[in-house]
RNA sequence: GCCGAUUUAGCUUAGCUGGUGGAGCGUGGGACUGUUAAUCCCAAGGUCAUGGGUUCGAGCCCCAUAAUCGGCGCCA
């Protein structure tokens, strides 16, 4: 069938403002010698009282841009001389290579319109002293300013990498026929047994003056209510934790990938976790590599992330392996981050570990029909000390064990009864399993702290800006 | 919930034994014909987080409060 489709008159108007060029194809040599316009933002400015250097910079890059007084002018030598930090301007000039510039090329400007000014007594408070103090991490007062950082080049790089982050995601699983599927942010109940969950008011009835939803903690019990639908599904979701973490690993809200798959047992769910971190680390060597190294990480150990099988390893081994160098640990401990830390010091690659004890995880994983002491459940472990970036496993099926699993461990039956209704018709085996999009990101940039590649972080003590 | 620390100009900081708080960046003015976080000269800019206490005298010592940061547990 074909379809005539055409603008609104309103879009294709706007289309005359909109800017052409990227400051990224003048770099590569596009434009050489030509007369071309550039919008942008001033990211420094320097000179004489006849010269004039002004570093302009987009999205995409930044070029240095040279005016003279006496080809400009002096009212034009002067408006370009008052153009501070982050004022955004419009500069038509010719490309110009140029070794002496930054970058090999510069715009010799003809003529600068200055659309957005910024105030001398208000100026950009994001100094090369707040960023130096922060050394590629971030201050208290980079996070009070964080809507202005996003500007500075370090912020504006890990947003990039993210962006692939969540763009390789979608297409691992996508590729794989893997449906796209959306659960509740409100939820009832919780996921984990009795964890923390954010309370929020909820339209009090008569009956309940007390009604209260709740954040939701992970999409997994309602991708298990979708498993028999549609087989395989994914998310890319916020996740909401009320834990008072205060470390490099934990957000209060995160963004979680998850899957279900139906007809699927612990190992070949681990195949999945493989290969989509092996695509992330594929993606960005793709896309990111200059991003990358700008944040001097090698890309040969990004490399290594993409072409490694992972190492499983047992539980009992890793507990075996921390005794072995003499850490406190005792069998049936869920192994903590100092425990991870140690365990994975030696590790070049990701490692999973398997088969936890059924006293360490909640009723919902499924307990190994070979030995009732363990469950079929996996964590992902990544290297360089940054720890858990996968929890999943094999889940409880049949509706005889969820219910024996839910009674045995004290939880309610009535919340959870749509998720033992999955089980009541029709139950299959089926797993799945949860990544820490951030986590990951942390990891593969190299950040010393999880919020460094979220735009606004949220914590504990942090809800501002 | 627990443990540790910090708070001095818009930003980053120095501050001795308790004796009238200095600098760099940024901003303003001036100089300079090509700079690379330009450079040089000058100026403005401070309730030393807040509230008490000790003292002849507190940025500094003591107590309390607040905000923030780091770490642990929990997890992704």
């Amino acid at each position: 069938m074909k379809r005539d489709f055409q603008l609104p008159d309103i879009i294709r108007s706007i289309g005359e403002d909109m800017k052409t060029i990227w400051i990224s194809d003048v770099l590569n040599g596009k434009f050489d010698g030509q007369n071309i316009e550039l919008k942008g933002w001033v990211k420094r400015s320097r000179g004489s009282n006849k010269i004039r250097f002004l570093v302009l910079r987009d999205s995409t890059g930044a070029i240095q841009c040279v005016g003279k007084k006496d080809t400009l002018g002096d009212d034009a030598f002067e408006q370009l001389k008052s153009a501070l930090i982050e004022s955004s301007i419009i500069i038509n000039g010719m490309v110009n290579p140029d070794e002496r510039a930054d970058g090999g090329y510069e715009l010799v400007i003809q003529s600068v319109e200055i659309i957005g000014p910024v105030n001398p007594k208000n100026p950009f408070p994001i100094t090369e002293s707040a960023m130096a103090a922060a050394d590629g991490g971030e201050t208290e007062f980079l996070l009070d300013n964080r809507h202005l950082y996003l500007r500075t080049s370090r912020m504006t790089t890990m947003l990039k990498i993210r962006s692939s982050v969540f763009g390789a995601i979608h297409s691992y699983f996508r590729n794989q026929d893997f449906i796209e599927y959306q659960a509740p942010n409100f939820v009832a109940g919780a996921v984990e047994g009795g964890s923390t969950l954010f309370e929020v008011p909820y339209f009090p009835t008569e009956k309940n003056p007390e009604r209260k939803a709740y954040l939701t903690q992970s999409w997994q019990l309602y991708a298990e209510a979708a498993m028999p639908a549609l087989e395989r599904l994914y998310t890319i979701a916020p996740s909401f934790r009320a834990e008072k973490s205060r470390t490099r690993r934990h957000l209060t809200e995160f963004w979680h990938a998850e899957m279900e798959v139906a007809w699927a047992n612990n190992q070949e769910i681990m195949s999945y976790g493989e290969g989509v971190v092996r695509k992330i680390a594929t993606t960005l060597l793709e896309e990111r590599s200059a991003e990358l190294e700008s944040l001097d990480r090698d890309l040969e150990t990004i490399a290594r992330y993409a072409d490694s099988k992972f190492p499983r390893i047992r539980y009992d081994e890793a507990v075996e392996t921390l005794q072995g160098m003499g850490v406190e640990i005792e069998w049936g401990q869920d192994l903590d981050y100092s425990k991870e830390k140690v365990l994975t010091q030696d590790f070049d690659v990701p490692h999973f570990l398997t088969h936890y004890p059924k006293i360490a995880k909640p009723f919902y994983h499924r307990v190994d029909p070979d030995d009732e002491n363990y469950v079929l459940c996996h964590d992902l472990l990544a290297p360089e000390g940054y720890g858990e970036i996968i929890g999943g496993g094999e889940r409880t099926w049949s509706e005889e064990e969820i219910l024996a699993r839910i009674d045995e461990e004290g939880t309610p039956r009535e919340p959870y009864q749509f998720y033992i209704d999955t089980r009541t018709y029709g139950g299959v085996p089926h797993g799945g399993f949860g990544l820490g999009v951030d986590r990951v990101c942390s990891w593969l940039t190299g950040a010393d702290h999880i919020r460094e590649v979220i735009p606004f972080p949220r914590d504990s003590r942090r809800i501002t800006p």
